[in-house]
DNA sequence: ATAGGGTTAG
């Protein structure tokens, strides 16, 4: 569904406007900046060889024909500067991934990849990530004859299998599923414990914890399950909120010997979160205290994040000096959160104390919630330090979520040559490209600043790079240009509006 | 892939 969704997404787009050119928000950060710099031009480095390959295959000339693999083949091999890319493993990956949603181009691109090293190396990883996309696509022959290859090759591994099982099972073929799990000593693989639990575990995933349930009790009598085995289980009916089944099975899994573990708990307390019973999740950390499965870093971290989304900060609060009362670890993960609480709650300090005292190793996450913490309480030059500092440590790298707060505060401030030094920064420096909530964002703030044509003009970068715009977003962007009567941008929004399925508002 | 982050409100 949503892949059909995705693709009829690109087709349209590509009908929408001639090859898009990547040059990512130059007009604008050029153009908000006061001195702009001249941007020297770029060696052909990973990025603009996959932006030259890129550019050869989408770059139809407006037609409206979904482009065939050999198409897609033929362009490659005749385009004098894809002759010139030199293919490593990593850039075919890259290409793969950016055409997971696109199986044409990606076959396209692997036959490509192929006719150009006779020698290659390890193909293995291309080979499971076409299978991948295949099993996406629901192209359930194209695949299986992959997979018959890979068979004759001897190059089918576990992840491959891991990857079939996920696809068909998430495809609503779980019997096919199954039917690769017979299929394991074809393979040249065991069945044993271990690709039993992937094949639950696949099926459990995607919400078939009944056919999962099947399939365990026809094996048990080959094959023994082992702790996990229940924990996959547990998680199964949690994620099908059936906390009853998942109660049951920890009685289960006694019965065969084994003890609930720290990990059973967790899924069921995130269980009781996610539905705000809260009563439930006290008492299963009290029991597990009194199981000797004392709650770690994880259970805690679970709860908090849960109260979080209440707006339970000072809660949330409680659970950390409960968790730190009780003598357990904790990790980067849970002073992330930490952090995030005391920010929200409004304890700047405390929050400081933890980041500079307290932790051990942080993460990009990390700086996030502090700058965001500070900008939020209008300490910008705080929050450039910040960046700064991650910019000269170099431990971890910024992100769009750094920037979001920064660029918000610039927007309140109404200092828009600041929003677009910090575009620049953002791509020209830390090569972030922004993504769909940045582009949201940023279309909002412009049109709310009065400053639809700088929106317009990221609602078309937006459109370029085959980003599809939310709903809300072109309402209001045509109302900001129909305003100006900007007619040209008008009958261009109406278009895309009705032409490309858009994004549905989130939640 | 046996468990756990966030954002955007006047």
């Amino acid at each position: 569904m949503s892949r059909l969704i995705q693709n009829s997404i690109r087709n349209t787009l590509f009908r929408l406007k001639p090859p898009p050119s990547i040059t990512l928000s130059s007009t604008l950060t050029n153009n908000l900046s006061t001195s702009p710099e001249p941007s020297p031009e770029p060696p052909l480095d990973e990025t603009s060889q996959s932006s030259a390959i890129w550019n050869v295959i989408i770059g139809r000339a407006g037609d409206n024909r979904v482009v065939s693999e050999d198409e897609v083949f033929h362009r490659l091999s005749d385009d004098p500067l894809c002759k010139k890319v030199n293919l490593s493993d990593t850039l075919l990956h890259k290409l793969l991934h950016r055409f997971r949603d696109d199986w044409r181009s990606a076959l396209g691109v692997l036959k490509w990849a192929e006719s150009r090293k006779a020698h290659k190396n390890n193909p293995t990883e291309a080979y499971d990530t076409a299978v991948d996309i295949l099993g996406k696509a629901k192209k359930w022959d194209r695949m299986k004859e992959f997979v018959e290859k890979m068979r004759c090759d001897k190059a089918v591994t576990l992840n491959t299998v891991a990857k079939i099982m996920r696809r068909f099972a998430g495809g609503g073929e779980w019997e096919e599923a199954v039917r690769v799990f017979d299929r394991l000593n074809e393979f040249g693989l065991e069945k044993n414990t271990e690709t039993m639990n992937l094949l639950l575990d696949t099926l459990c995933k995607e919400k078939r914890a009944e056919q999962a349930r099947a399939v365990l009790l026809e094996l048990k009598a080959h094959i023994k399950p082992n702790a996990n085995t229940f924990n996959i289980f547990i998680h199964g009916w949690c994620k099908a909120n059936r906390v009853e089944e998942a109660l049951w099975t920890i009685q289960e899994m006694r019965g065969h010997g084994f003890r609930p573990c720290v990990i059973s708990y967790t899924t069921i307390i995130r269980c009781y979160c996610l539905q705000c019973n809260f009563i439930k999740v006290y008492e299963m950390l009290s029991e597990m205290e009194a199981n000797g499965c004392p709650p770690n870093s994880v259970t805690y971290t679970t709860i908090m994040s849960c109260l979080n989304a209440q707006k339970e900060f000072e809660e949330s609060l409680r659970v950390a000096t409960r968790m730190k009362r009780s003598g357990c670890e904790p990790d980067t993960l849970f002073y992330n959160c930490l952090i995030h609480t005391l920010a929200r709650a409004g304890r700047l300090e405390e929050a400081e104390r933890v980041f500079r005292d307290e932790m051990g190793s942080v993460n990009t996450s990390t700086y996030n919630s502090m700058i965001a913490m500070y900008c939020h309480h209008d300490e910008e030059d705080k929050a450039v330090e910040l960046l700064r500092e991650m910019e000269s440590l170099k431990v971890c790298e910024p992100d769009v979520h750094t920037y979001h707060p920064l660029l918000r505060s610039c927007f309140k401030r109404g200092d828009v040559v600041e929003v677009g030094r910090l575009l620049k920064e953002m791509v020209t420096k830390h090569h972030l490209s922004l993504d769909e909530s940045t582009y949201t964002f940023l279309i909002q703030r412009f049109c709310r600043a009065d400053m639809c044509e700088w929106a317009y003009c990221l609602f078309e970068e937006m459109i370029s790079q085959d980003i599809a715009p939310r709903h809300r977003t072109c309402l209001l962007l045509l109302e900001e240009v129909k305003k100006k009567s900007m007619l040209e941008s008008v009958e261009r929004i109406e278009h895309v509006m009705k032409t490309v399925k858009l994004t549905a508002p989130v939640k």
